[in-house]
DNA sequence: GCCAACGTTGGC
DNA sequence: GCCAACGTTGGC
């Protein structure tokens, strides 16, 4: 039996890194998250097929940018690994790997972003977990009703 | 830059 | 196992 296609937001600061930049590499790994819950997202549930919106946060305007897709499924960080960048990770052992990524490829940019206010004012999308207040998670589920309406929305084209 | 909300750490 | 202190996230 072929699983749901399911859906993520995941969250990424523009300055690091971009659905520009994303669309110009065409494929990136997901790495650096060293939060359990979003870490367990990528191990464990999502898989090749899934659809990602991808967010633009903290900076402005706030809000989703562009659409990718999972192309791999969770494999070991290997940047935990690496005693020169930002995210090593002493206790993540190679043999025992603690910290988990996904691979994603660039679908489409926005051609306007859709703002988070503009997400909040829409009432079907009110049990949006990116929209709970005081929501830090970096990777969110989206609901399938919630995908839809988004992909509707005038900003896509 | 501020600060609320949250996750993690570590002393006990 | 509790919880205060601390660090981080991220909207504003």
């Amino acid at each position: 039996m072929a699983a749901e296609k399911q859906y993520w937001l995941m969250k990424s600061e523009p300055n690091a890194y971009s659905i520009h930049d994303l669309k110009r590499d065409r494929t990136t790994y997901w790495s650096g998250v060293r939060n359990y819950q979003a870490r367990n997202f990528m191990r464990d549930r999502m898989q090749i097929g899934d659809g990602v919106l991808f967010y633009h946060s903290n900076v402005e305007p706030v809000g989703v940018a562009g659409r990718a897709e999972v192309v791999k499924s969770g494999y070991p960080d290997h940047t935990a690994w690496d005693k020169k960048n930002k995210y090593y990770d002493t206790a993540s052992l190679s043999s025992r790997p603690i910290w988990f990524m996904v691979d994603i490829r660039f679908v489409q940019a926005c051609r306007e972003v859709i703002t988070l206010k503009r997400l909040k004012e829409i009432p079907a999308l009110k049990t949006m977990a990116v929209l709970r207040k005081g929501n830090r998670l970096s990777i969110t589920p989206v609901a399938p009703e919630e995908w839809e309406i988004i992909m509707k929305l005038p900003e896509w084209s």
